[in-house]
DNA sequence: GACCTTACTGAAAACGATTCCCACTTCCAG
DNA sequence: CTGGAAGTGGGAATCGTTTTCAGTAAGGTC
C-alpha cells in the first residue's frame, strides 16, 4: 500500500482551485473534497456516497457525482474506469501520478510508478501529434498472493 | 487509420477455437465473429449489434453481449473500457496488438503500437510480482486536428 | 431420417451505475 | 431584507449490461 500523500495540501489545493473557478464553498462539493483527502487509493462515486453517510455526513448521491465531475474538469482528481464503473482519486497538483495492476482473482489493486513509462509515453504522444494531457496504464493479471510462483 | 488484419485468417482462427472449446457453431456467435473480423477498429456490443442489423442479420442484443463474453474469455477479442462503455476488437494471435489514443475534442480513436512499451510494462509486471495476462494504455488529449499546434 | 438431449437464441424484464429533473435551501449582492 | 443564482437531495429517467425464460436448432444416437 503507499503511503497516503499529504492529505491536507491536496485539499487545500483543491478548495483554493474552486473558489478560483468562482464556485461556493460549503456543502456537499466540501464533503467530497475532505474524504477524498484522507483516501490513499480510488474510490467509485457509490462508496464515497456510502462513506459520507457512515460519517453522518448526509449527501444526495446525485451531488457526490456532481462534485466528482466539478473535480475532474478542474483536473483535482483522476478518473478510471474499471470494469464499467468510475473510480475516483485526488490528483497530485505536481503531476507526479501512479497507475494500477488489477487482480482478476481477487479483484486487489495495486498501485506502482516508474518514471520511464511517464517519458516513453510522452514521447509517444508527440509522435503521434497528439497533446496527450492524460493517461491511463492498467495492468491485469495474478497479484504475487492469487499466483504464487 | 491502421490496415485491417487479414481477416480471414482471424475469422477462421476464432472459428477454430470456438470448436475446440466444445461450443457449437452458427447462429449469433458467428454473427459476431463475421462482423468482427471485417472491422479493424474497436466496437461497442451496441454498435455490433446494430450493423448485424443493418445487414439483415437478426441477431439479439442479448446474444451479441453473451458471444461478446465468450470471444473474451477465449482471449479472442479485446476488450477495452472507455467512459464506461464496452469496447472490442479482434486480438491478433500472434499476440501482436496496439493501443489506442482518444481525442478530447472529436472523440476519434486513434491506434498506435510501440516494442518498447510492451518491453517496458512487461517488466512493470515482473518488478511487481504479477503475472500480467493483459494490459491496456489510453492516452487522452487533442488530436492532430483538432490542436494545430 | 426421426429422436433426444442440451446448447443456443431472442425478447423482455431486471439490474447497477449514472444523469436528469424539480422543488427546496443557501449564499451573496444590492 | 429581498431577489436571483448556485447548490442540494431525492426520486424518476436513462443507459449499458445481465439475467430469465420459453422456444429453437445443432449434433450425436439409433
Amino acid at each position: 500500500m503507499p503511503a497516503a500523500p499529504p492529505s491536507t495540501t491536496w485539499a487545500d489545493h483543491a478548495r483554493s482551485e474552486l473558489a478560483r473557478a468562482g464556485l461556493r464553498t460549503g456543502g456537499a462539493r466540501a464533503e467530497v473534497v475532505g474524504l477524498l483527502a484522507e483516501q490513499g487509493c480510488v474510490l467509485s462515486a457509490q462508496a464515497i456516497h456510502e462513506r459520507l453517510r457512515e460519517a453522518d455526513r448526509r449527501v444526495g448521491l446525485a451531488s457526490v457525482y456532481r462534485a466528482l465531475d466539478v473535480l475532474t474538469t478542474l483536473k483535482l482528481v483522476h478518473r478510471l474506469d474499471v470494469d464499467g464503473t468510475a473510480c475516483y482519486e485526488p490528483a497530485d497538483p505536481s503531476g507526479e501520478h501512479h497507475h494500477h495492476a488489477i487482480c482478476r482473482h481477487c479483484g486487489r489493486m495495486s498501485a506502482f510508478e516508474d518514471p520511464a513509462l511517464e517519458t516513453l509515453i510522452d514521447e509517444l504522444g508527440r509522435r503521434l501529434g497528439y497533446a496527450v494531457d492524460a493517461h491511463d496504464v492498467v495492468l491485469r493479471g495474478a497479484c504475487p498472493d492469487c499466483a504464487p510462483r
